[in-house]
DNA sequence: TTGGCGTTGGTGACATTGTCACCGACAGGT
DNA sequence: ACCTGTCGGTGACAATGTCACCAACGCCAA
């Protein structure tokens, strides 16, 4: 669902509506806006932004999804966030503003379609428009509520309790996650081997079944139960 | 230095020349930043903001230092962030935007001074003025740069580079920390077990010396080689 | 089919960090 | 001098991270 065809390819020219918070644009700043954006299409892996690719636009993501991670340089990953279709990429929009050492770097998770706005576009409808600017204001305050919440995480939530989390949003109700012990791995920020045995357990638990390259999810609520537990 | 006393108080019709981000807006909008503004006053300790005290107004440090830390349900704590004199509180007032579970809290970490400009004409001034514009996401963009820094510090590096780090930071220059372990296990978000055991380690080595209440830097350098050695 | 060969996952040993229980040293007030 | 609360030290253990190495699998070409 919510890949590139089901929608916005049909209705590239009402993507503002997708857009909850967008809707009490008025109908002048609404064409502004479509007038100033246009439609860019990425195939998945593709780099969207990072160290020394600064993003030039703001981004609305109509369909598909980009995973924000963070490289450090020792090597390690972790995964910040998402960004679906119906969200925009204000973060790193602000970002591409002033500083230029940008640690983080966007990756299409899929097939991606988006709209981009300049950033001269991207300011002048701030200036105008008090919606606009609500909009772009509670996308920032999402944003970095969960960045708090995400060093919350990291510093001390235990692995499991994460690794259970992850996998149940990432099987996203269809009980299987289709991915590897290192991909996980890079999800939390830890090590494969970690991941591994803690994948171990939640089978010898009957949690989950695993297979090389997947994850089913057998018993969804035990997973959430954990995931809920911060012990 | 920069206490309270040492020109705020002197200048305080003039504040806005101290913050250099905002050299470049025009005069009536100084004018209308000045009228709309109040100046406040907090003790040493005080909430400024945090869980169900939501900040109604966005906040120009004129004096002090506020701490901002999350306070996690596990009862951990880690510092995030310093707001520092000269500097603005601009996630806070993003995030009072919107959202209301907030789980960051600040903190006057000395007595400080500040000017608060409600949210009606922050919102005003965003709209009018380009200069307050770029001021504004300048300082979200510096803000969620360290908070990613902060992730990846967090998530990735070792515990004695991170404390070398924060005792360098912390004494500022005058070569002491007056701090207890459990303080700097705070800033962390770490034991105080560890703290102590870290701290050990750099006295046997002849780093630092270690009193009740303070540490003493011996060998800066030594703490800054480590901090920057990222392995 | 067979044999490489890169990817994926498993394992044990060890280092680092977190948790717990408990202790002693110190400072301030009476 | 004696409480009392704060501060720091210590050992045992659990959880997590690191390293080296190996085995199983899938793919592909000889």
């Amino acid at each position: 669902m919510n890949s590139p065809d089901d929608w916005s390819l049909h209705w590239p020219n009402n993507w503002i509506n997708r857009f909850a918070g967008l809707s009490r644009l008025d109908a002048a700043t609404k064409d502004h806006l479509m007038d100033s954006s246009t439609l860019v299409q990425t195939s998945k892996e593709d780099l969207l932004f990072g160290p020394g690719k600064s993003p030039e636009n703001m981004l609305f993501l109509l369909g598909g999804t980009v995973r924000v991670q963070q490289v450090s340089e020792t090597g390690h990953q972790i995964v910040v966030y998402r960004i679906e279709a119906g969200q925009s990429c204000v973060l790193t929009t602000a970002c591409l503003l002033a500083y230029e050492d940008y640690s983080a770097e966007g990756v299409a998770e899929t097939d991606v379609m988006a709209a981009a706005v300049p950033r001269a576009a991207f300011d002048q409808l701030v200036a105008q428009s008090k919606p606009f600017r609500d909009f772009v204001f509670a996308a920032f305050s999402k944003r970095i509520t969960d960045l708090f919440l995400m060093i919350d995480e990291v510093a001390f939530q235990r692995v499991d309790v994460r690794l259970a989390d992850r996998l149940v949003r990432l099987a996203a109700g269809t009980g299987r996650v289709q991915t590897t012990h290192q991909k996980l791995a890079e999800e939390l920020g830890t090590a494969r081997e970690v991941v591994s045995r803690q994948l171990q357990e939640f089978q010898r638990r009957g949690w989950i079944t695993l297979a090389r390259g997947s994850v089913d999810l057998n018993d969804i609520a035990q997973l959430q139960q954990l995931s809920a537990h911060n012990t």
